[in-house]
DNA sequence: TATGAATGAGGATTCATTCAT
DNA sequence: GATGAATGAATCCTCATTCAT
C-alpha cells in the first residue's frame, strides 16, 4: 500500500483541476502529464484519448452528484425542505470541491450534443421531475414546469458560477442556501406552512 | 463600396454562427473561409488573428447589448417596469438574432480573464447596478444586491440557454417575459405597485 | 514559370521514391519532408493523410499504366502478338520507371481489401479477360482463365520483383521479352501461326 | 510441462495469424497477447522483441518447408516428376496451413536485407539450383536458369497469393498441382517422356 | 514468475499565420 | 488586393519495451 500501482487518481485529479481552471480545450496532455508527474502516454492506458477522459470525468462526476440529490429529492418532507436541502447539497458540492464543481459548470457545452449523462441521474431532469410533481400536486402555483426548473436552476447555478469565476465574495457558498432557498420557494410560489411562515418573518 | 463591406459582413457572420453552434475553439479559420466564400487570407485583412476576432466580434455584441439595456435600466419609470422591459430586451434579442446571443452565452468563459468588455456596458454590471440602487432606495427587501444580481441574471438566462441547445419549448422567448419578470420581482421582494398587484391575484 | 507554385510534384516523387525502397509503413512523413524539401505540413494541403496519399498515388500509377495495358490488349492484331506486346508494356515500365513499378508491386498488399483500382483498368482484370476471350475463341488450348492469368502475370512479374530486390542480372528487363512472353505462350497453349513457327523451331 | 509449451505455442500461432491476414507492421504485441491471452511482458520471455519474434518465426517456416522442398528437389525420380512433387507440396503446405504460407508470401520483403533464411533451405535458391542442374544436363531447352526459376515460381506463387487474398476458386489449391506442374514444365521446355505423354495428350 | 502500468521516443496530424505569386 | 500553398510549432496519439509489484 506505500505506493500507489496506478497513476489513475493523480491523472484524474489533476485533469479535473486543469479542466475546471483553463477549460477542457485549453489543456493539453502534456500539461495534464507534467502536472501529475507521469508521461503522457499514461494516460492513454486508461481512456481512448483526451476527449473520452474528459466526457467520462464529466459524466461520472455528473453522475455522482445526481444520485445524491436524486436521494434529496425523492425523499422524505415538506416540498420546501427538500428543495433547501437539495440547494445545501449543491453548494456544499461547491465548498468541498469547488474544482469539479467549477468542471462541470464550464464544460457542460463542451460535448458532443449526443453524449448524454444518464437522464434519471441528470441534476436538470431531476430538478424538473421535482418541480412537475409538485405543481401536480397543487403545492405550486406556477404554470410551466420546465419554466420554473429552469429558472430555479439558473438562479441557483448562477452564483456559483459568478464565485467560481472569482467575481464574488469571499464567503462559503453554504451560507447563501437560506437565501437563494427562499427566492427559489418565492419562484415557484411554494404553498406549504414553512413559506407561509417564511412570509410572515419576511414581512415583519 | 457595398461589396467590402458586405464581404466583411459576411466573414463575421459565418464566424458568429459557427462560434455559437461550435464553440470557437472548434472552429478552423479554414472552415469560416469556406462558409463565408472567401480564402483563408483575407481574414487577416480585418482582424490581426483568429483569436482577436472572436474578442472584437464578442466584446462589439456585448457593448452593443450593453447599451440597450443601460438605456433601459437607466430609464424612467418604476423599478419593476425597468426590470420587465430589461427582460423583454434580453429575449428579443434572443428570438432576433439566437446565433449572436448563444455565441455571448457560450463564449462568456472562453477568453483570458485580463479580457474584459468595457464595464459600463457590461451587462452584470448594469444588472448589479440597477438592483443595487434598487436595495439602496428601499424599493427592494433584499441584503445583498449581489447575490440579488446574480441570482436575477441566472433566472433570465438559464431558459434561453436551455432554448439554444434544443431543450425547450417551440415558442419564441418573448412570450416568456410576463412570467419570467414576476418572478425576478418575487426573487428579489421589489415593493411596488406592481408586485402588490401580483401577490394579491396570486392569494385568490 | 520559374518556380513551381507548389511542391506536390516533389511531394510525390519522393514518396513514391521512399515507399518503393523502404515499404509504405517504414517511410515517415519526416523522411518525405526532409527529402522532398518542404514541410511536413504541406503535405497535408494535397491529401488527408499518408495513407490516402499513399493509395492515391498507388491508384493512379496502376490505372495510368492500366489504361495502356487495355489498349494493347484490346487492340488488333493476332493474340501471341498483343501478349508479347503487354509484356513489352510491363518490362519497359520496369525499366523506364523502376521506382513506381517496384512501389506497385511493394504495395498492394499493404491496403484494406475494399480499396479497389478501376476494375476495367485494375492489370489483373485485364489480363483475365484477355486470357478467357483467348479461351472462348478457342485460341488457347487450357482449360480455366483465371488460372491461367495467375500463372501467366506471376511468371512476368516474378522476375520484375527479383530484379527489383537486386537480385537478378544487371541488364534490362526488356531484353528478356522475347524469353517471357514464349514461355507464355507455351504456358498458355497458344494455337495460332507465330506460335507454331515456335514450336517449330524448338525442335529441331 | 505441457503448460509453457502450449503458451508459446499460442503465442506463436496467434502472431503468424495476425501477421498474416494484417502484415506484420500492423499488428501490435498488445493484439498478440490479446488474441493469445497472455500478458504482453510474457512475449518477451520468449523473444527479445517483436521485430525478433517475427523474423524467427519466418525463417523457421521459411526452412521448415525448404527442408521438406529439398528432399523433394534432391531425390530420384525424372525432372518432371520430382517439379510436380515439389508443386504438390506448396499446394498441400498452402491447404494445409495458409495462414503460414501466407505469412511467408506477404512477409518476404518486410524484413531487413542483411536478415537471410539459411542459404540451402532458401526455397527460391533450391528451385533454382534444381531447374540449373536441369539445364546443365540438357533436360531443360531454356538458356538462363535464373530466369527460369523465377518464371517457374511467379507461375506457381501467383494462384496461391490470389487464392490467399481471396480472389480465386474455393476448392483447394492441390486440385491444381497437374495443370500447374505442366505449365511448368512447358515454360521451362523439359524433355523427358513425361512431358510428351503430356503433349501428346494435348494434341488430340 | 506473470502482470500490466508506465515510459518515452517518435509519428501523424492540426492549424493559425505568413508570404510568394 | 486576393489567393491558397507552405510553414512550423504544438498537439494528440502509438506502441515496443521496461520494470515495480
Amino acid at each position: 500500500m506505500a505506493k500507489p500501482i496506478t497513476k489513475l487518481k493523480s491523472i484524474e485529479d489533476t485533469a479535473i483541476r486543469l479542466f475546471a481552471s483553463r477549460g477542457i480545450k485549453e489543456v493539453t496532455i502534456k500539461d495534464i502529464a507534467k502536472e501529475a508527474g507521469c508521461s503522457e502516454g499514461a494516460l492513454y492506458r486508461h481512456y481512448m484519448g483526451k476527449d473520452e477522459m474528459a466526457w467520462k470525468l464529466y459524466s461520472r462526476e455528473v453522475e455522482k452528484f445526481g444520485a445524491r440529490l436524486e436521494a434529496l429529492l425523492k425523499g422524505e418532507g415538506r416540498f420546501s425542505k427538500r428543495l433547501k436541502s437539495a440547494i445545501g447539497l449543491f453548494y456544499s458540492f461547491f465548498d468541498e470541491d469547488q474544482l469539479t464543481f467549477t468542471f462541470i459548470l464550464l464544460s457542460e457545452y463542451n460535448f458532443p450534443l449526443e453524449k448524454k449523462v444518464k437522464p434519471y441521474l441528470n441534476p436538470y431532469n431531476l430538478v424538473f421531475d421535482f418541480i412537475e410533481r409538485g405543481v401536480e400536486s397543487g403545492k405550486l402555483r406556477i404554470r410551466d414546469p420546465k419554466l420554473g426548473a429552469a429558472m430555479v436552476l439558473g438562479l441557483v447555478l448562477q452564483p456559483a458560477t459568478l464565485k467560481a469565476s472569482g467575481r464574488f465574495y469571499r464567503g462559503k457558498m453554504g451560507e447563501r442556501t437560506n437565501e437563494v432557498s427562499e427566492a427559489c420557494l418565492r419562484v415557484l410560489k411554494v404553498r406549504d406552512s414553512a413559506t407561509k411562515t417564511q412570509r410572515h418573518k419576511g414581512r415583519k
